[in-house]
DNA sequence: GAGTGTACTTACCAACTGGTAAGTCGTCAA
DNA sequence: TTGACGACTTACCAGTTGGTAAGTACACTC
């Protein structure tokens, strides 16, 4: 079936631009994973660039659903920003390659920023910031986004980081990094906020 | 002189490394780049790898040594840090490519993990952990690497997604986040042990 | 059963990849 | 003056890159 190879192009690709980024991954690589040629992948997307754009779409919509449930919710906003941002946190955990990849368009976006790409994370971040604001309202947008950046980073960064803290203190200092790490990202996300109301 | 053209090659690698990553940038374009023919590259630094190598290393020394004088500091830990925090994220300010290039090796990493470039992070770390288990003797090992990837990730994080911010929110108000992200860093790190004391 | 469309295939292509071999050229020491 | 060395160069290599052209094989409609 058509759709059925068209995703799972999508789904290897996915993990191979992830692991070598959009130049150290081959067309011919995707597509040879699968038992396919070249040509049929060319068949399907036409060309490398559109390839990669399929594959960032598919990743970012969950993403940015995600934080437009949180913005709509009944609950504290403090409270849905803490849910949200760990979420996010073992949402990224589960998909190391989406994580990867997220990472990798951030670094990318300047050398071929004429990519639609980015925009798809445009959803995203304006939801964050506005929960933020409406934690904070005294927040100016520029504020509310240095805030919002510390969050996210303080999440999609420990992901992506996985490997290489592994490696440089070993599996069991790192599990027990992992362990702990959403119980800090709670705490980060208080400590921020009650502080900010404090001063 | 031969150092210099070495030194020049170098720099010029990292910043299109940083670029397109290892993959992307090719060895002639790096040369042409100086004027050089690719094979002068090549009499240098003998392969790819090495030359990758030697950038990766000319880059994590400044780190490494910043975050050891800090750990040697008179001053109480927690100001260390803080302070410790702001430097790295303003020299990150000032070297995007610097920035972006450590990112994309966290990536790279686990797919190319054999090179020894990973550990060149190791004295960096190992100071900051042992910085924040100064601030809160409780914390083990684990805990601290945790909270050190927070501030850390809040700092990288920011530094690097630069180009997308811009896009998305506009140039006004990434300038305004830029304005405030020095202190709402100092905000975090406070806010953050202020709290595991309170604990 | 003719015609149409989709999902592929093989056969090519020029351009580029990292790397080797074999020089050339100037400098400096003996 | 010779000889060695370092800093390069041109010439070349096989393998890979993204992409085009032209087909084949099969399902479906009319």
């Amino acid at each position: 079936m058509s759709h059925s190879t068209r995703s799972k192009l999508i789904e290897k690709a996915e993990v191979l631009f992830a692991e070598r980024g959009f130049y150290g991954a081959s067309l011919a690589q995707i597509a040879q994973a699968l038992g396919l040629s070249k040509q049929a992948l060319l068949h399907h997307f036409g060309s490398k660039e559109a390839l990669y754009g399929a594959v960032l779409k598919r990743l970012s919509e969950p993403i940015a659903s995600m934080a437009q449930a949180a913005l709509a919710e009944k609950r504290p906003p403090l409270q849905a920003l803490e849910e949200l941002v760990v979420v996010l946190f073992t949402t990224q955990l589960n998909n190391p390659h989406s994580a990867n990849l997220l990472m990798r368009e951030l670094l990318d976006n300047e050398a071929r920023a004429q990519r639609a790409g980015n925009w798809y994370l445009k959803p995203f971040l304006d939801a964050l910031v506005t929960i933020v604001q409406h934690i904070d309202p005294t927040l100016n947008t520029g504020r509310a986004i240095a805030s919002v950046y510390q969050l996210l980073g303080a999440a999609h960064y420990f992901t992506v980081s996985q490997p290489t803290l592994t490696q440089i203190f070993g599996e069991h200092d790192f599990n027990e990094a992992l362990t702990h790490y959403e119980d800090e990202l709670r705490t980060l996300v208080q400590a921020r906020f009650r502080t900010s109301r404090m001063t």
